[in-house]
DNA sequence: TTAATTTTGCTTGACGTACCTCAACTCTTA
DNA sequence: TAAGAGTTGAGGTACGTCAAGCAAAATTAA
């Protein structure tokens, strides 16, 4: 079992190697009627053309830029990490991946980076989106530029962005919600929302999916007024003890953005009176998870997304399709004993 | 930015190509102290072996097979067809993929298939283990020809298979414990357990972990006589029944294995009594999900284990590393909320 | 019919690595 | 010191595709 190649087709068709390479490539010269035929021989035969040869032949570097928060939270830090092992990884197949980092949740910072970069922002891009006009802009600038662009994690659904890499974030509130649901066994009481920013979309939706599910099926549960922790685990902590104190019937706890380490001190010491689903994967959340102090996980892999944003933008410069299998983000739950 | 070429290398460590070209492929013939030279000189310059010209000047074609059950259970069915998937997506990796399907749980059918191929089997070998000595044997044979064998699902501890692809099933048996402990509200009452087969080790294994959680943890749960529902729909359903006929106190159902069709048609004319945990994504769970007549259904991603297997037979033919991280295959819990 | 234009063939040199041969060189060790 | 073994250099061919340029052929327009 040989493989075909490119004059195996010329061949079969009766053309010579260099009509089959115009054809190949989309050039221009080439009578309709002879596309047809070398289709057909292509077809025929079978023939895949040789991503290594091609790539080596056409002596292409991708270079893409990731455009990420520099914040200090556990899961900004797994990203920006994962994005430095897959520079590694990715550079024997010719794949140039930068990373710039930005201010968290400013979005002059973003566009004024992307200006700076200029040309040099490469091929493609991969950013984290804020919610702003000018931020649509500069994607969209970018993208008439022949960039390409996906978002990461926060999307920005009305632009023009390619793509969006990340999860389904009003999936994963409901998610959240529809496990309370059954953890709680109390009759009645009250839950409480922790949160990092009304500036990012993907926690506004896992909110609204969290109160789609709750409104629609738990009217025994009543959601408290949403804490706002900035991603900061100290105000996490002093905000949630003063609720707490306030509510002595809390019964259940979403933590669905940043600053998870607050909510586990805040709860940790008293003896577990509430069921508590959280997100991020980090050392803090592992520990709670194994002692019970925290039922469930929901989490987005960091380095999935980030083999996903490249392969995905690799794809987009080769014009070549894409594996809606493999590129799949998934909302993974853990609880104890499905811990990585 | 131009890449480091081998050529690169040379000049640096002040050596031929011919040379770095040995350090690089392990070929003898090098002295230490040079090899080390080289090595450094690699390290300093950063480079990265150009994995297209690799590939292409290595002129080898990769041929992998699978041997996968044949039987008509969803799940392999689904197994079946994302191998057809992945054959066409790897062909232009110059990987060919054929799939060999064999009468389920039938360890000599197995062998026999292997015995027939002979060398067609190719560089690597992707196969469903069965607990059998014969089987252990042939995976060992194969090694000691250099053929390279990892299990898929169903591993084969003891035997030389280099890898297993698959999830940790004692894990799986843990985590359906887990949320049935906190789906079940009532302070007392029964357990069901219905599986495949006792001669699959994944089963087996999954029902080990069940019981450890159980028994741990669950003092107020007795679990049931685990029904064999030999992986057939009817007979799962007449089986199951039966005995939720003769116990009127379950609380709570485990369907580990094949026939999970079985189980949604015995429970799905009663009015929900009980918390259900099962496993596969077909149809039949989606739907049931959905209506709420189960609760939670906990998956492998056959299409990740698949290309999964595929990646590593690639490295463990090339002699390269694996990523790790990509590789893990996860237990995923799907709720109604978070389907695919 | 001729001229202009489009289509096609032919050839050649990359791209970076693998793999091979042959010659020359540097050490051991007897 | 010389034979033998181990190292290294030099150079070539190959892999399959891309990307040219130019010549030749086929088609269309004038």
């Amino acid at each position: 079992m040989t493989r075909v190649t490119a004059q195996d087709v010329a061949d079969a068709a009766g053309v010579s190697l260099a009509t089959v390479d115009r054809v190949l490539n989309n050039r221009k010269g080439v009578r309709e009627s002879t596309v047809e035929r070398v289709i057909r021989a292509m077809e025929q035969l079978n023939f895949e053309r040789d991503q290594a040869a091609a790539t080596l032949a056409r002596r292409r570097n991708y270079r893409f830029t990731f455009l990420v928060p520099s914040g200090e939270t556990a899961f900004f830090g797994g990203i920006r990490s994962e994005i430095e092992i897959a520079r590694k990884h990715f550079a024997k197949d010719r794949i140039e991946v930068n990373m710039i980092k930005v201010p968290p949740l400013d979005p002059h910072a973003i566009v004024a980076e992307i200006d700076r970069l200029g040309a040099d922002i490469g091929d493609g891009v991969a950013m984290v989106a804020v919610e702003s006009q000018i931020v649509r802009d500069a994607i969209n600038d970018l993208r008439a530029r022949g960039v390409h662009v996906v978002t990461l994690i926060s999307d920005a659904p009305t632009s023009n962005r390619e793509r969006f890499v990340g999860i389904d974030n009003v999936a994963a509130g409901r998610v959240a919600a529809s496990l309370l649901k059954r953890f709680i066994h109390a009759p009645e009481g009250d839950v409480v929302v922790v949160a990092g920013s009304g500036t990012l979309r993907d926690h506004v939706e896992r909110r609204m999916g969290f109160e789609q599910v709750m409104r629609a099926e738990c009217p025994h549960l009543s959601v408290l007024r949403w804490i706002e922790g900035e991603e900061l685990a100290d105000v996490v902590e002093a905000k949630l003890k003063a609720v707490l104190a306030d509510h002595p019937n809390v019964v259940g706890l979403y933590s669905l953005g940043g600053g998870t380490r607050g909510v586990i001190d805040a709860i940790k010491t008293d003896p577990k009176k509430f069921s508590v689903v959280t997100t991020e994967l980090s050392a803090h959340t592992r520990t709670a998870l194994i002692r019970g102090d925290i039922d469930a996980v929901l989490v987005q892999d960091p380095s999935h997304e980030v083999r996903s944003a490249i392969r995905i933008l690799k794809a987009l410069t080769d014009g070549t399709q894409i594996n809606e299998n493999q590129e799949r983000i998934r909302i993974e739950i853990f609880v104890r004993d499905n811990l990585p």
